[in-house]
DNA sequence: TCTGGGGTCCTAGGACCC
DNA sequence: TCTGGGGTCCTAGGACCC
């Protein structure tokens, strides 16, 4: 609002979003500034001699010159820098550090603005409301970040979520890193940028879209919503359509609350070891298990997830627990393994778990895109004033997805695992079955009766694709 | 050359109920 | 004895983001 002659002007919403410059590598300049002027490539990523899996998280300018990028697999990153005669230096990242800047510059954004919404480590928007669509008040709190923290951000000024986001990266490459786009200019803003630049956009979709001749956002605004809904499905569709035209009604909504806690794990080989593979599972559980007792949620599903293969196929098992009354659980293992012999020089299986809790439907809300509002992510058992009772609850829905994962203990149990062990490789189980009756699964306990679900987590695959 | 770890959301298809 | 159609719930898989 703003007031004009003594009338009140409604002049729709306005939002700020933030995005830290090369975050975690600006970091590590400021905590060792020799890095800042360093001639060499720097990559934070753990060395790749020690973690042949390992991924660039972040570059300097040096490296992003050659071509390397965040997400990168790091032996690839190497011998670019080989190739072109430029000397690399690994900074493995320090998650904590990087964490206790996010907090700083949260905080520091908060006494800006009456809502803030972090969207990830290094990103936040911003009502912006009060300040409108002048860039200087912009220009203070850029100053104001480089002097009490040390880093750079750039901004994106407009007046929905999507394109004040969009307008961020463009913000990068400019000298006063900011880029406003004021109402009605959003479809003119996007029109000329790749698609691939548009939030949601992948190279999958990027790849189909390109099929069909269209490679800009204006290309794609000017394809009908029937047909883009036809192509890409209903939600996809209708998103693509509104999206590339610059429209979104999404609104801020503060703190976030998390639908799922995971934790996964890639193996620095790949592995068929049964031993190992049950205690890293176990271990992730009783990671996950730690984190939802200390947010103090009930987890009502449960999923493993496993990775393998040339192909990186991924399959996953998961099971609602919510029946049985105290939560249940969600729990993703991620990852698995391809005998190394297989493939001997390339090593593609990667193994990770993920742990995550979802779903313990009782609490009122309903998901706004949920199917039919009863399933719920998470609950939160202590909102403020809750009974100790319910914390106890809390305890015993945690103990349930260390119990199920336990159930699981007859991955490594009985006759069956020798003969899959035998086997060689999960590749060549066959006559699984491809489904995990739940009822089974509650049925089982540590004995060797439960043996044969194994072949039934670990779906046969094909051979060596 | 060979792919981290943390998330979110959507869709298809089967089971089940009425 | 054979079979409709709608709604909901659940599971598996996939795409995407930082």
């Amino acid at each position: 609002m703003i007031e004009a002659r003594g009338v009140t002007e409604d002049v729709g919403a306005v939002y700020l979003h933030c995005d830290v410059d090369k975050m975690y590598y600006s970091v590590e300049a400021l905590e060792s500034p020799a890095l800042a002027d360093e001639a060499r490539a720097v990559i934070i990523s753990v060395d790749p001699r020690e973690y042949p899996r390992a991924v660039v998280t972040t570059a300097n300018g040096v490296a992003r010159s050659i071509g390397i990028t965040s997400g990168m697999s790091t032996a690839i990153a190497t011998r670019l820098a080989r190739e072109q005669g430029v000397e690399v230096v690994y900074v493995p990242p320090r998650h904590d550090v990087y964490s206790r800047y996010s907090r700083r510059l949260m905080d520091l954004l908060r006494t800006e603005t009456p809502l803030l919404e972090q969207r990830s480590i290094d990103e936040a928007a911003l009502d912006w409301q009060q300040h409108g669509f002048a860039p200087e008040p912009v220009a203070r709190l850029r100053e104001r970040i480089l002097k009490e923290i040390g880093l750079s951000v750039s901004f994106g000024l407009a007046a929905n979520l999507l394109v004040a986001k969009m307008a961020s990266e463009v913000a990068k490459g400019r000298e006063d890193h900011l880029c406003v786009v004021g109402p009605g200019e959003e479809a003119a803003f996007l029109a000329p940028l790749s698609v691939r630049a548009l939030v949601g956009i992948g190279p999958k979709s990027e790849a189909r879209l390109r099929g069909f001749e269209i490679s800009t956002i204006g290309q794609l605004a000017e394809q009908p919503l029937a047909w883009l809904v036809e192509q890409f499905g209903a939600a996809y569709g209708r998103y693509l359509h509104h999206a590339s035209r610059g429209e979104d009604d999404s609104t801020l909504v503060g703190e976030h609350t998390y639908k799922s806690v995971s934790a996964e794990h890639t193996f620095a080989r790949d592995t068929v070891d049964r031993v190992e593979i049950w205690q890293r599972l176990q271990a992730q559980a009783q990671e996950v298990s730690e984190r939802l007792r200390h947010e103090r949620l009930v987890a009502s599903e449960v999923a493993i997830k496993v990775r393998y293969g040339v192909t990186w196929e991924t399959i996953t098992r998961q099971q609602q627990g919510a029946r049985r009354g105290c939560g249940g659980a969600h729990a993703q293992v991620v990852d698995a393994a391809t005998d190394p012999a297989d493939r001997p020089a390339r090593g593609q299986a990667r193994a990770r778990a993920r742990r995550r809790s979802a779903d313990a439907a009782r609490v009122n809300t309903p998901s706004p895109k949920g199917r039919g509002g009863s399933a719920r992510p998470l609950e939160d058992v202590e909102p403020a004033g809750e009974a100790v009772g319910d914390v106890d609850q809390a305890i015993r829905g945690d103990e349930h997805v260390v119990e199920l994962d336990a159930r699981t203990a007859w991955w490594r149990l009985g006759h069956e695992v020798r003969d899959l062990a035998r086997s060689g490789r999960i590749g060549d189980v066959h006559d699984a079955q491809a489904s995990v009756e739940p009822r089974d699964v509650d049925h089982v306990g540590i004995d060797q009766a439960a043996g044969p679900h194994l072949v039934q987590v670990v779906r046969a695959e094909s051979s060596a694709a």
